[in-house]
RNA sequence: GGUGCCAUCGCCAAGUGGUAAGGCCGCAGCCUGCAAAGCUGCUAUCCCCAGUUCAAAUCUGGGUGGCACCUCCA
């Protein structure tokens, strides 16, 4: 298996701390709001990353936080006059609600900041006794930068030096402009919380490093975990700066692979609340299939930038279908698990540091070349036997098949309208029996206006939701 | 301003030195009472210029055009 290393910017095969086993860290969401479309891509494009390593029979561990302590959580807590712990329940149930309809499997561990408190304040009280870091005369504990020789060497920046004139007037206890908060101090009412270092919060970059050492990392190996995961846009300063304080506390790096995802833009904008053009999970999925949105999401390279728009969300839609009418196919018939060319292939596919293109190419020969067998008489048995081991297999590694497949031609169709068009087709089919083709082709328009199509086949006349 | 990424058929999108995958759309045909679905066939020389090479979409240089990060951010 192949990853790209963002930092080393390289493909490099994947070769695991421990044998037979993965350490997987993602960055997870900060649950002060809905989950968007980013977060949905992020989530999507590591949970393909970890059934792909388990397609390879690696056992992985996969972490994915929730950052549970934030300033924005803390404003809206104001705000709202609620305590934090229920905002922060609420937008995490809603999370993980959401990231199922999407296929997206529960990681291994979900630590929550809050309950890694105290790894924090052992990481900052390392960094202190080893000089990496200092109090200031207001009560904040800052990382020093200057400090680590080796502070940028993950997103491969410079200093510059207006940006640093610019940052020196604005945080004068600062020893240096690009030093960060490791804790911050909070003298008011608002809420806080008691550590070693006084009353504060932890400074977002802590968490992640401290849950890693809490909950995943080798004690005894060069890095701490084997993969370390998020969006793009965390290269700098989050992860920078996450490395800078492992390495610096610790006797290990952070991690040996870094991976980042690419943002998801909508209609060619970026996604930003100030732009108004933000696009929450929780809407898309009221319009559209949670897998059509898996599958979108997932169709092109995790690490290119994704620039989502609904005429292109529907011609996925039709890819998924193809998959989905050849399961109706062979609907019924003996499931297995049995490795065969094609899932050989996939795989390979797959092990090309995520190759979906090359992946979905083959499902869609897979599908043609089965299709076309089925359509030529005979049994084909052992096509068949093939056919339900290679939908199995993408189902398990790319999560993509996983409904049945009548349920899925329905999605967003109440009840009422099912009756309406099953009477519909039963009337149309006494007329075509009848050969009373006029009187069917005018049912066929009534169920058409309904917004599905309609297809005679052997097995019967089925609709589906366009 | 600094750093970095990208530019392939109408649209989406693989391919990183050996002569252009796949999907959507379109056209023709098979199937069908007619359709739909399914199947078959057809449709690009890879932003521009120069260079390296027996050979370049793929490497180098220049240009043009997009984009990202540098601030909370998946």
């Amino acid at each position: 298996m192949h990853i790209f290393d963002s930092v080393q910017k390289t493909k490099r095969e994947f070769i695991p701390l421990q044998e037979g086993k993965v350490t997987l860290y993602v960055c997870g969401p900060t649950v002060y709001d809905d989950a968007h479309l980013g977060h949905a891509k992020s989530a999507l494009v590591f949970d393909l990353l970890t059934r792909v390593l388990e397609a390879n029979a690696y056992d992985v561990t996969y972490a994915r936080n929730i950052t549970d302590i934030d300033d924005k959580i803390i404003k809206k807590a104001i705000e709202q006059k609620k305590d934090i712990k229920e905002i922060t329940d609420f937008y995490t149930e809603a999370f993980h609600k959401e990231m199922e309809l999407i296929g997206v499997k529960r990681p291994s561990i979900e630590p929550k900041a809050t309950q890694s408190l105290q790894a924090m304040y052992e990481l900052i009280q390392q960094l202190i006794d080893k000089g990496h870091a200092y109090k200031t005369p207001e009560g904040d504990v800052y990382f020093d930068t200057a400090s680590d020789s080796e502070y940028l060497s993950l997103s491969h920046r410079v200093q510059n030096e207006d940006e640093r004139q610019e940052r020196v007037a604005s945080s004068a206890s600062k020893h240096n402009p690009a030093d960060f908060a490791l804790w911050k101090s909070v003298h008011d009412d608002s809420i806080t919380f008691d550590s070693p270092f006084g009353a504060g919060r932890p400074g977002w970059h802590l968490e992640c490093s401290a849950m890693i050492e809490k909950h995943l990392a080798y004690k005894d190996k060069p890095y701490a975990i084997d993969i370390h995961g998020g969006g793009a846009d965390l290269l700098f300063p989050h992860h920078e700066n996450e490395a800078a304080q492992t390495r610096c506390a610790t006797n290990h790096a952070l991690a040996n692979y870094w991976m980042h995802n690419g943002f998801v833009n909508i209609d060619g904008e970026k996604m930003s609340k100030s732009l108004g053009n933000s696009f929450f999970l929780k809407d898309a999925l009221k319009e559209y299939d949670g897998e059509v949105l898996r599958f979108y999401l997932l169709s092109t390279h995790y690490r290119s930038n994704f620039n989502f728009n609904t005429q292109d969300l529907m011609h996925a839609k039709k890819r998924l279908d193809k998959l989905y009418r050849l399961k109706k196919r062979l609907f019924g018939l003996a499931q297995n698990e049995e490795e065969t060319a094609f899932t050989k292939e996939l795989l390979s596919a797959l092990n090309d540091d995520m190759n979906i293109s090359s992946a979905l190419a083959l499902i869609d020969e897979m599908i043609s070349h089965a299709n076309e067998t089925l359509d030529t008489a005979g049994k084909h048995k052992l096509l068949k036997r093939e056919t339900m081991a290679n939908l199995a297999y993408i189902q398990k590694v790319l999560g993509f098949g996983v409904k049945n497949p009548y349920e899925y031609f329905q999605f967003g169709v109440d009840e009422t309208t099912k009756e309406s068009l099953n009477t519909l087709i039963e009337q149309r089919n006494a007329a075509k029996k009848e050969k009373n083709f006029e009187l069917s082709d005018k049912l066929r328009d009534e169920i058409l206006a309904y917004g599905v199509n309609l297809m005679d086949t052997p097995q019967g006349t089925f609709w589906e939701k366009v």
